[in-house]
DNA sequence: TAGATAATTAGATAAATATCTAAATATTGC
DNA sequence: GCAATATTTAGATATTTATCTAATTATCTA
């Protein structure tokens, strides 16, 4: 997983929102696009940030070019965020 | 939990770095400095972040100011992020 | 109380990022 | 092949952010 990458996709609320909408499964660019009022450019510029970090798929299908969630990367991540915390989910102190 | 604040703060990995070093224990400011190549004025630029998004808590003790991680909100967005995904680790897809 | 040490705040600057418009690329259906 | 639709890429601009130096605040100790 590329640690920073990821970090860097998820502190954008704009990103944060697209994940929560592909939570229900996949759509197009375009479909996403329908729930913000940016321009379809600036869309794509998230949505590359976000293939970046592996946090979505891309598929084209026809006309269209579909995205999902990759979860098993999200899966990573939050793990890796428990084992930050001293004697918590994770494996406890270790490093 | 200030959830745009925390993704803000984890985004950097200087922060990342101090919370690590935070895992160990309570440090002072200069002690958390140490590790980093940063003058203290950023150093403290970061830790407001950090205390902006409720991650690390202060206490002074004297002429020190004692940094301590609060393991309480970065489970809150670790398992926040195990429900971002669909069917995972949380209660599955509210929301 | 004066000097030393620890840390933060103020103000400036350089780098990164989000957004836009315009142009380019890919695909469909006639 | 051409027009229409979907999406991305290029290039520009404005905002945000990380960092610096200098100054300020707080505490300790002699």
């Amino acid at each position: 997983m590329k640690q920073q990458a990821v970090f860097r996709a998820l502190a954008d609320p704009t990103r944060r929102a697209i994940l929560k909408r592909l939570q229900g499964g996949a759509l197009s660019a375009g479909e996403i696009g329908e729930a913000f009022d940016i321009t379809g450019a600036s869309l794509s510029h998230h949505f590359a940030v976000l293939k970046q970090a592996d946090l979505v798929r891309t598929e084209r299908r026809g006309q269209y070019i579909v995205y999902s969630l990759n979860t098993t990367v999200m899966e990573d991540f939050a793990r890796m965020m428990l084992d930050l915390i001293p004697a918590a989910g994770g494996r406890g102190g270790k490093r």
